[in-house]
Order: structure tokens, then C-alpha cells, then sequence
DNA sequence: GTCTATAGGTGGATAGAC
DNA sequence: GTCTATCCACCTATAGAC
């Protein structure tokens, strides 16, 4: 982890929220720096060009979301609450009306480079990964875990387009319920 | 259905096209004369706003989508057919790259207007109702066929990124399994 | 209905002063 | 490091000739 002045966190953060918001096309230096106070040309001291920044949004977005996962494992808690847990880690998202960033970029694939399309699908792998262990740690087939994490990323985007995050929660207290049941 | 010239109907199903696979704010009139060898101003004759044009892109495909249900109902098959047929229709977008359009969509609320964004919400609402209906017939509780859906849509996004069908066919084709072997 | 031409705006990006 | 100034490409949209 680098050391990191204060502008150029506040930029990654801003940018973070403008990705999971409206995309890496819906979003603008200008608006960045207008939120900011500073001039774009600023930005472009810390991030040349776009895909930079966006390649660093990633990066960060990436560390900071496996560093949740490695907490909730290591708090060992039982397997409905740590899928709970995970589950509470998409629904913040949904709060602020956006989706995890990752489901964003996922559909502006042609927008991005190789490189940056490669750190989405590993942030799939790892949640899918994750999410595997924790299955078979209670006995359940790891088709189980590919299940639940499509299910999460579809109930996001179907929340978003509705607003009503009662129907995101629903929908996975039931499947929840449903795992624990049997 | 109001009858239109070759042209417009062209113009929707580039349109459709570029929408699915780029978004709202992925592509231009530009690209789309270019694609049809025509200038800009005559896409502006038949969409004066881009706005109307997505519009009627999103009219038109909610139209079409409504009806391949409605024939896969009219078939009479049975549950576990009927169920590939409708995985079939999310799975034809993914073999070009693409998601479904309002799955695209469901993510660039902020740059659609009131009217589309309802759309958007209808079109799931439609999906859903239909597997609802499909899941009471074989005996199955409604919340069975939320999560179906849910799942359905995050594994075409999960789908998109890997660009690897067979993600896709092996989740549907285990989850299929496990609702008809009980 | 399709065209040329253009307006008016915003995008990402850079050079160079301070 | 942050600024002003500017470039050029592209965007949506419109006016008006044909």
C-alpha cells in the first residue's frame, strides 16, 4: 500500500462513487474537480488519463472489498451470519442507490482496457472463491456458492431499478432461510 | 403496432444493438449513420431526441420480449422446458456479447427519463410474473421463481465479464436441476 | 426523406506559468 | 502541485436546401 496525499484520496473516492453511479461514461473530470474545488488539470496531475484513474478507482476498490471478506472470516462467526455479512456488503451499496462497482464496469467492457477488464473477473473469482469455502466449510456443494453470488449480483441490479431495497432484502432472507433450512 | 419504413426500423434495430452492448452514453448517431450509410440528420427526422429514440428502442423490445413468452406459454410444454426456453432468451444476447437491454439500462438510470426507467421496472415486473406463474403450476412458491430471476440476471452479468458461455449454461442447468429433482 | 452545414456544448488531454 | 489557457475530437441538435 502507497502512501497517498489527500487530494489524490479524495479523487479516487470521488471517483469511485461517479463509477458506481453512472458509469466510466457518465462521469467527467470536470465534475470531479467541481466537487472538489480544484481544477481538472489538477486531476490530471494524479491520473494522466481516465483509464488510470479508473485502473486505481479498481485497485483500491478491490483490496479494500477483499479486506472485508478476510474480516468477516476471521471473525468466525456461523455460516448465516457471515453470509449475512456478505450480503450487507451489496446492500450499502444499494443505500446510496448504486451497485457494486464491479457490475458496473462488467457492462462497459468495450470502454476499458484488457487490463482492467481482467481485475473485474478477479473480483468475481475472489467473492465466488469466498463464498465457496464458506459453503463447503458446512457441508454444501459448491454450485450452492455460484448460485448465491449470481443471485446477489442480479437482485442488485433489479433493486436499483426499482429503488425498493425491501424486495433486495426479502429476497435473501428467503434464500438464506432456504440454505439453512434443510 | 404502428407500421414504419425500412428505414426506422433499421435505425431501432442498430440502435438495440449499440444500446446492449454499449449503453445509453456508448453510443452516438454517428455510429449508427455510419452503420447504415446515411447522415446524421436523417436518424434526427425519425428520433428528433435521443430520448426518443431509446424510447422506442426499450417500447419495442419490451413488445417483442412479451411476446416470445407468451409463445413459450402457448407451447404447453412442460416446467423444466419451458424454464430452458426462457434461459435460452437471456443466453442469445450473451452469445453476441451482450445483456439484455434492461439490465443495461437498469444501470444508466440517471441519464433516462421518468418514462423509461418505469419501463425498465415493467419489463422485470413482466419477467417475474411470468416465472411466478410457471412455478405455481409445477407447485412451487412464488419466492422461487424472485430468486430464479435474480439469478438469471447476475449470472449474465457475471457472464458478460468472462465472456464464458459455459459459466452460464453450467449454473442454469445445475439450478434447473435442483428445482425439479425435489 | 435525405442532405449539407453549422451551432453550441462538453469531453479528455497537454503546455507552460506560478 | 495547482493554476490558466487552449487544442481538438466528438457529441446532440437544428435550420434550411434539394
Amino acid at each position: 500500500m502507497k502512501k497517498m496525499s489527500e487530494t489524490e484520496e479524495k479523487i479516487i473516492q470521488l471517483g469511485t462513487a461517479f463509477i458506481q453511479s453512472r458509469g466510466v461514461n457518465g462521469f467527467s473530470y470536470a465534475e470531479i474537480s467541481t466537487a472538489m474545488g480544484i481544477r481538472k488539470a489538477s486531476i490530471h496531475y494524479y491520473f494522466p488519463k481516465k483509464q488510470d484513474l479508473i485502473a486505481r478507482v479498481l485497485e483500491v476498490y478491490n483490496q479494500d472489498f477483499k479486506a472485508s471478506l478476510d474480516a468477516i472470516r476471521a471473525r468466525g462467526e456461523d455460516f448465516s451470519q457471515s453470509l449475512e455479512a456478505f450480503i450487507q456488503l451489496y446492500r450499502r451499496n444499494l443505500e446510496s442507490g448504486n451497485i457494486c462497482l464491479c457490475s458496473m464496469l462488467a457492462t462497459e467492457q468495450y470502454a476499458l482496457t484488457e487490463a482492467i477488464n481482467q481485475s473485474v473477473q478477479e473480483f468475481f473469482q475472489c467473492n465466488t472463491d469466498w463464498l465457496k469455502s464458506l459453503f463447503e466449510d458446512e457441508g454444501l456443494v459448491s454450485q450452492l456458492a455460484e448460485d448465491f453470488f449470481a443471485t446477489v449480483q442480479g437482485a442488485q441490479l433489479i433493486t436499483k431499478a426499482s429503488g425498493d431495497l425491501s424486495y433486495f432484502d426479502q429476497l435473501l432472507t428467503d434464500k438464506l432461510a432456504r440454505l439453512t433450512k434443510k
